[in-house]
DNA sequence: AAGGTGCTTTACGTTAACGTAAAGGTAATG
DNA sequence: CATTACCTTTACGTTAACGTAAAGCACCTT
């Protein structure tokens, strides 16, 4: 059986990001763990939802982006001015998702380039180190 | 033939961007163009170096990074030290990219499968406007 | 010469996303 | 029962990447 709940410091753990972060994603209405007591205690819901903000900081979207995409999980209470609005802005993120594929791709090849020229240098460096030249 | 210069603010206009951006990378050490008396001229190349700070900022690079970038072009005049940390700095960002490419897949995913929920949820929203409900 | 256009520098202001410290509650442990 | 470990709130500080004036030069036009 699957561990039902994390106290926050294990989440940080597990995520390599601060107590401080998570406790600030609450404070921005992205999550709402229980409590016990004073302490919050977090779901395996809440754990997926705070996957999902780390992915979506990993590909440059704000707070306030994730928590729309949050807000748009169960879009049925929402009027039709905001549906509307929410499939623009999928659409947006669908452009600006396949930019960065292109993107992407380019940059990794950028970045093998310049990968070649290091090694190159570093072929041509005779080494300063005081070990001799030995051949 | 090519126009060979490039005023700020046809840069600016051309990549949507403000005068005071291309300052503020000038100050940042990513772009040195030259002078015509105190004006600024861009060249075709300083055109390109922008062309890649934009695509590093949409992949979510500093420009501190991108600047180290520009700083490998030529990497003949660094030292062992320097050279190795370069490649180590281009492996962490092939990793990163990497990783990038796995989250827009997956995000492209859920954010398809958030269209198709606002569609529904549209398509079950009885017009509350006042065009009268005719069938 | 008066005004407009587009450039310049200088400098203070702003926002997002936290960092960092202070002061204190509570539960287990020696 | 005092210490330790882990949690809490409150609040001010920090950094990157610009925004936003303000004040002025240089050239062209009317």
């Amino acid at each position: 059986m699957n561990k039902r709940t994390y106290t926050i410091s294990e989440l940080a753990q597990e995520f390599g990001i601060t107590t401080r972060t998570i406790r600030f994603y609450e404070d921005e209405g992205l999550l709402a763990p229980l409590r016990d007591g004073q302490r919050r205690i977090y779901s395996p819901r809440d754990r997926t939802l705070l996957k999902l903000i780390l992915r979506g900081k990993r590909l440059g979207f704000s707070l306030a982006e994730s928590r729309i995409l949050f807000d748009m999980y169960d879009p049925a209470n929402g009027s039709r001015q905001q549906l509307e609005s929410y499939l623009q802005m999928l659409d947006e993120k669908n452009n600006s998702l396949e930019q960065q594929l292109r993107d992407i791709k380019s940059m990794q090849q950028d970045l093998e380039d310049a990968r070649v020229r290091c090694l190159d240098a570093l072929k041509n460096t005779f080494s300063p180190n005081p070990c001799g030249d030995s051949a």
